[in-house]
DNA sequence: GCCCTCCAGATTGTCTACAATATTGTTGAC
DNA sequence: GTCAACAATATTGTAGACAATCTGGAGGGC
């Protein structure tokens, strides 16, 4: 097993919150994958914490939608079909949209301008020849700054609920980081603008691309 | 202490998830106000289980935004500032619409139409004089045949993740059952005469008039 | 009278051991 | 050779005890 920066044990003891961003960001770097198998005792070995607190972070992963849990059988990673992930993909599209929407309206009078700015720097400096892990992290940040900037807390709080998580690592979006990256930052200039309608179309014909995606693959499949 | 059908010590011990339907139910008719402290050993002695599954639940309970958790001094019901409601509710708005548009279109092929007749004529026939407790559980019923009826899993998943709940305990919603029971009827009569766009639009209005109700309170308090 | 320190109580965080359950592999009969 | 029953292993579920931390109040110094 190699030792990641996710795995690593020299990183000081996560809560149960760390260990659920570290799976879940493990899941979109490839480190797990969607059916797997969580064993209580391998994550325990892994991130040097008792059992209670793996226990801890399953359930959040539960209600997350990440993780199913059957009683006396234990956690494994979910998998979404194909119409389950367009199902993801059409209320993504809602929301990202609304986001994006509500961060241009509210761009002038916000010190998240800044943050958001720079997230969208670094997704357009990175874009050519980024490894995966760079522009994961570039992305969460990027979608970090722009539910700060929306400014709206429910919105945020269902952002971290949707499973897009799991599509990405399931469907192999990683291969195509440099047209997001791209279409991404298209998005964060209109919303740096100031304009709503654009942010908002932009961003929804991004999310639409992916749903494109994947009914190609339920054909295949 | 009343002794409620949700805290009856005669019900079978319930799972972790179960604990979490029932503090949530237990929010909407009142038995809990929001800012409330939950302590552990209490709970325990309510549903009649181990602190290990009343811990188990209080992390579900905190992904969800139901509790904040706080280290060492453990979990408290949430309380939204206006602002958050009617943030709570821009979301609930898109959702909802969204899930009574898919229900309307889906309406021909699906076996889930009866339920939701059923639960649509539920409302209509306890539209008045209906105690507390009888509404919430017909509108959840409600509610759990829209999503089914709509047949998107990630919108099932998501809609039980809006926080309305804090918001209907904290600012009363309740007194308005009657108007409430009302509107949701005529959605669901539009749905089942599958008319997506006027499903859609009278889901949202419904919403809406939600959110001038929380724009008062902002004012007045 | 006011404030600071310290102690007692209450509550949560964590570890350990054991029980309950499911999975896997083995043996034996047919 | 196939299938069923059974034993062995692995994994999770639960209870108990103890440690760590926070809260609130009493007491003493200024």
């Amino acid at each position: 097993m190699s030792t990641s920066v996710l795995t690593s044990n020299r990183m000081r003891k996560p809560s149960a919150l760390g260990m659920v961003h570290a799976i879940i960001e493990g899941l979109e770097v490839g480190e797990y994958i969607p059916g797997q198998r969580l064993v209580e005792a391998e994550l325990c070995a892994r991130f040097g914490v008792g059992r209670q607190a793996v226990r801890d972070a399953l359930q959040q992963l539960q209600v997350r939608g990440v993780v199913s849990i059957t009683p006396n059988r234990g956690a494994a990673l979910v998998t979404l079909t194909p119409q389950q992930g367009i199902d993801t993909l059409k209320v993504t599209e809602l929301l990202f949209g609304l986001a994006a929407e509500s961060a241009a309206r509210k761009i002038s009078d916000g010190a998240n301008g800044k943050r958001l700015a720079l997230a969208t720097a670094e997704l357009e400096r990175l874009q050519s020849s980024m490894s995966p892990q760079d522009f994961v992290t570039a992305r969460r940040k990027f979608y970090s700054a722009l539910a700060a900037t929306a400014n709206n807390d429910e919105l945020s709080h269902l952002l971290a609920h949707v499973r897009v998580h799991v599509l990405r690592a399931q469907y192999g979006f990683l291969r195509l980081r440099g047209q997001h990256a791209s279409e991404l930052v298209a998005v964060g200039k209109k919303i740096l603008e100031g304009d709503p309608a654009e942010a908002s179309r932009l961003s929804r014909e991004h999310v639409r691309r992916l749903q494109e995606t994947l009914k190609e693959y339920e054909k295949g499949a």
